[in-house]
DNA sequence: GAGCTTGGCTTTTAATTTGCAAGTCATAAG
DNA sequence: CTTATGACTTGCAAATTAAAAGCCAAGCTC
């Protein structure tokens, strides 16, 4: 993988190289469902683990994931896997992620939808939308534009998706 | 890549089924900014001809972008590949990750920050923040639970991350 | 009007990544 | 004493990705 342009000016590419590998947004769901053990990562995703060894160095090395020792046997200091803040960060990702796929794609076997409460009532969080603080008011999507200075110094619009009838 | 489980229950991992795949981030991102034509993903992206091919393909077989044709070249007809509504759906998605990106990684060269603005009123669109609808209030991290009922019957919190100082 | 370029691919071959199996080392359990 | 567990590392096969070349029709160049 001859990244040509790493630490690309636009964030989104940035984000990816650091998250774009296979099984690494797995690994940090899990991490912060509070998973934190190298075997039960291995258990439950069923990674290879040498890959899952790579994985975890390499996300050690970002800054998303922390060594922590918790035993000492003999020689050998055992660690487990515990997220950073840079790592907490990432739940907006994981939560847009899981929206999109509770919206666009079906499980193979029927099963209760993920939720996302909140602890001291117990009720569901609302889907984040964008909002504007200037109006007063959210913003959907094809009313907001984004600004990419270094392909464009002048805002652009959204794609807009091509109508569902063909 | 033998996915053992394919369509799990949980709709992170349904989403990077669909999403995971080396470039298709990348991709959509491009898509959502108007791009639309084969060639411009290429240049625009470096990415390997064959490649674009086989994820273009399996984008529009995954129903996030559709072949639009836009010219009759003799026999052959070109095609532009447009977002649909789930394509155009992956917005917070892609928020998610600029937001991330831009706070937790630097580009190689300094460049100027990515915006989302409002188009009415030209003013920042604020990161949108979990909130609940029952108790009129934003909740951060450490006041949400999940439940992901497939795995476990009780809401559970989210591992908080080691405090910066070791 | 012969030749070059463009756009969107497909095919072939090479490099890289991933997966599987086995090995290691030290403590714990039976 | 034997087996199991946890967290790896190493070696090799399989799968994925990349690089390069080829194709085909239209359009533009001289």
């Amino acid at each position: 993988m001859p990244r040509s342009t790493t630490k690309p000016p636009c964030p989104i590419g940035r984000a990816v190289e650091v998250l774009g590998e296979r099984w690494t947004l797995l690994i940090m769901r899990n991490a912060t469902r509070g998973m934190t053990r190298f075997e039960d990562f291995r258990a439950d995703l069923g990674i290879a683990d040498n890959m899952l060894s790579i994985r975890l160095a390499r996300l050690v090395g970002a800054g998303l994931l922390t060594r922590v020792p918790y035993r000492n046997d003999g020689g050998r200091t055992r660690h487990e896997y515990r997220l950073t803040q840079a790592g907490a960060d990432m739940t907006p990702i994981l939560r847009a992620l899981a929206d999109w796929g509770a919206q666009h794609t079906k499980p193979a076997e029927p099963a209760e939808p993920m939720q996302f409460l909140h602890q001291a009532c117990g009720n569901h969080l609302s889907t984040p939308a964008a909002y504007c603080e200037h109006c007063q008011q959210p913003v959907h999507r094809e009313d907001q534009v984004w600004l990419s200075p270094w392909r464009l110094r002048t805002p652009y619009p959204l794609a807009e998706p091509v109508p569902p009838g063909n």
